[in-house]
DNA sequence: CCATAACAATACGGACCGTCCCGTAAGCGA
DNA sequence: TCGCTTACGGGACGGTCCGTATTGTTATGG
């Protein structure tokens, strides 16, 4: 790169010449949220946010280099109510993930919020090379708190040592965005049964003294 | 409608005039499976559609009323490796669900899958209200399929009768889902341990004489 | 033969794209 | 204070694709 365009330039270089606005920045950044929410991923243009904001094209070009990446610095700057917080902790893992996933689909009533996440669905595909990219910043943060709450589990002794946290994160995580983005009857399946799956599937089991069926294999287990 | 155009038009009325090429409605198919294999979804266009299969646009517009609806077409007809069989039934539900998540996963190293997939993630955004019907269409048989053979798992006592498949299964599918769509390094996160967990989540328990630890709530269980 | 409708091809206005250029505004060093 | 540099709003530009309309041709049934 010939000039620090994008990105953080923050190595030793002094910046020369009329400093970018603030004013600008913020003002593309809520046009876009609003317009998203409003309008849907599809009906946002370049154009669109220019005008709503009132700026020009190459403000928003100067800092992004794409639609999806307007889209993705509005979600990671907190322009959207997205919802990425640590689950609770009161000691009852169960209960703590239960409550969380049921704000997560609380906050898919939002106006919007499905369109939203359809949207961003759309943008990571049209990206192709920074989808996973994007999709990693997106949803980091949610992943980290729930393997962390998991964590804690394994620690207080609720879930299994060798449980692939990883994993149970991504199940729930998956159930939520094909929730999201599939089933339109939102009704349909109990978000509650997908945490007890889970979390049963990771948690501690109590041996029969009469053993298990014949022909049932038997998951490694440490008591 | 005054004239039937899109959809099913089987009712009672004759058709006059000249009839629909099969031929033409054939290669505009072939030719949306190739360039979405080989282009993605966001090189797309109906243009080239027309171009490739050497048709009018107006031969697509009679048919279909967008391009996700011709993509939606595409799936349903079977024209492209949708791989929605299945699972097998060796007895063991465990060995069987996670022989079959590996065909999927291995679905995934073809050429153009997973842009093929985000394509359909995106194709669904820019429809709005037709997502939930696409994702139906398109899911719907990879869901039956799964379902029923959890539902065999409950009729061979090797899963809770009170277990939700339901839940379970969009578990199953949501993580395949996220895997796809969002995590771009697809050796981080073991598939093998997602069904593990789902089917111990809803596997048979067996009671501990000494009782669970104490603050750890039991999930209801049918002996 | 005649009515009808699908066909390929192409023209059309419109929406956005991404780039470029204008005149102006805002910092900085000399 | 004066250049130098860069960002600003605004808008022109060629380009792609949209969805519709038109034209002349072709296939089918009455």
């Amino acid at each position: 790169m010939s000039r620090p365009e994008h990105e953080s330039e923050r190595d030793s270089e002094k910046p020369r010449g009329r400093p970018r606005s603030n004013l600008a920045h913020q003002a593309i950044l809520e046009a876009t949220r609003d317009l998203l929410t409003s309008g849907g991923y599809e009906r946002l243009s370049i154009e669109a946010i220019a005008a709503r904001a009132g700026v020009g094209k190459q403000t928003i070009y100067r800092r992004w280099r794409s639609k999806s990446a307007v889209v993705a610095e509005v979600v990671l700057a907190g322009y959207l109510p997205i919802h990425a917080g640590t689950p609770a902790d009161t000691g009852d893992v169960l209960v703590d993930l239960q409550a969380w996933v049921r704000e997560q689909v609380a906050w898919h009533t939002y106006p919007g919020a499905v369109a939203l996440v359809r949207g961003l669905a759309a943008a990571a595909a049209d990206s192709d090379a920074d989808a996973g990219r994007l999709y990693d910043q997106l949803t980091g943060p949610v992943r980290e708190g729930l393997m962390h709450r998991l964590a804690v589990g394994v620690q207080q002794s609720q879930l299994r040592a060798d449980a692939d946290l990883e994993a149970a994160t991504d199940a729930i995580i998956g159930s939520l965005l094909f929730r999201v983005l599939a089933r339109s009857d939102t009704s349909s399946v109990n978000t509650d049964s997908i945490v007890e799956i889970v979390i049963g599937g990771i948690g501690k089991r109590w041996r029969n003294p009469a053993g298990p069926p014949a022909g049932w294999a038997v998951p490694p287990d440490a008591p």
